[in-house]
DNA sequence: GAGTGGTCTAGACCACCAA
DNA sequence: TGGTGGTCTAGACCACTCT
């Protein structure tokens, strides 16, 4: 084991038996140079090793601060009424629609609706808020077949964040009085590093990674009415599930 | 923008844009030092950002290899049997019951089955291997009337791994012939990073999450039958849900 | 053996924060 | 103002891989 290793083990250690506990400091470079014998840089490598493992946050002129470790809520707090529900970590927050424009559908999004490539798509952008940081952003697609016809049934242009600002259970619900009921959602989650924009879009700490989640919503003759991919902030949202077992 | 995250970007750029293609490798530690006129320890924390990011693994003696950019599986393989399914990139893998054994139950695990804390508890250890690596790790814990009836239902022991290798699907049927079917899951998913231990089993590489799943299972009555927390490797796994809609 | 990345040093200067 | 972490240098030696 290498010095830098060896220093990232005691002070993983020291943290994990809560010798540091969320919120403290850890003791200063030069205190941790004097207290093992060696260079600067080889305790910086011990830190961001740490650093890049979600369990410390090094601050200028403050020191490096334990993080805190981020609770996961369980428990029967949910609703019965969706089968899914996004959540932070003490509750709601807000959906914005930032964006929705017309673009022509890229191959991956036009196989995800089962449409033609470069096909008239809306896309909706959303951020999804909490306390004062974005925790998610969401991005979905609406085939035109069904931006139609919800604009022919008098609910307005889906391409108009300002006018129709809906989300979620509220989009779907102008798509159901549409007569494209949503009925089924296939959903894939899973997990990667944030990519620079990413970072500073939900003010990521290093060593957090993001939740990425893929959607296609489909209506009653099994024909996808949107497509949506999530990225959420690991280390403010999770994704909780009620599920009726078959085996 | 300092030098090393100079030298970073322009990097990342040049690997998204397809220059360094997956697989191939980035220029050489010297070969950038001159390039930019930097010192060693400056690209190496340009790597080292690139590495964090999960979208480089230098190897010794080789060279800094661009990773292959996990491709998600979507599309409706998935069967409806049952509302969720663990995959990997490339179908299925081995699940592998590696212990069982009694156990009493500390505070976290004894909320979740909605027993008292101490009381005993058959605490099982999965591994998911997929190829050579594992691919998950699985902690289940049963409350001991659960256990006794599966027991006395002549099923044999749950806490004999070597007897009882069942798994998902499996075990469950157990459950059901004893009399507690489980009827329903609630699940959450979330993420972080990998600890040491983790790192190790499952053979991560820098810049790869953790998939991290927390399960109750409940029969008929409501009551927990099981409850799971499973750790899954960012890269090889992914969580896939069919959900019918009810808004 | 030649080339790769990994570790480590001793020192310097800079950016930031709180008292 | 003093202490904190961040950046960077020039050089050295080590560990590993491939030919």
């Amino acid at each position: 084991m290498t010095k830098h290793q060896k220093i990232a083990a005691d002070l993983r250690d020291a943290i994990t038996t809560g010798e540091y506990p969320a919120g403290s400091l850890l003791p200063a470079i030069p205190d941790l140079m004097s207290r093992y014998g060696v260079a600067r840089d080889t305790v910086r490598d011990a830190i961001a090793t740490l650093t890049n493992e979600g369990l410390v946050l090094p601050r200028r002129g403050v020191g490096t601060v334990v993080r805190e470790t981020a609770p996961v809520q369980l428990g029967y707090s949910g609703s019965r009424a969706v089968a899914r529900t996004w959540q932070d970590q003490a509750g709601a927050g807000q959906d914005e629609v930032i964006s929705a424009e017309w673009e022509p559908a890229d191959p991956e999004i036009a196989e995800r609706l089962g449409v033609e490539p470069g096909s008239r798509v809306v896309h909706r952008v959303r951020h999804f808020a909490k306390g004062s940081g974005i925790a998610q952003i969401t991005d979905q697609w609406l085939p035109e077949h069904v931006v139609t016809a919800v604009h022919e049934n008098g609910a307005g242009d889906l391409a108009d964040a300002a006018h129709r600002p809906d989300t979620g259970a509220d989009l779907f619900r102008l798509l159901a009085d549409a007569g494209h009921a949503p009925v089924e959602a296939d959903e894939t989650i899973t997990t990667r590093m944030p990519d620079p924009l990413e970072r500073e879009a939900m003010e990521l700490p290093p060593g957090v990674p993001v939740l990425v989640t893929y959607r296609i919503t489909t209506d009653g003759s099994g024909r996808p009415v949107e497509t949506t991919t999530a990225v959420g902030a690991g280390d403010r949202m999770s994704a909780r599930f009620r599920l009726p077992l078959k085996y």
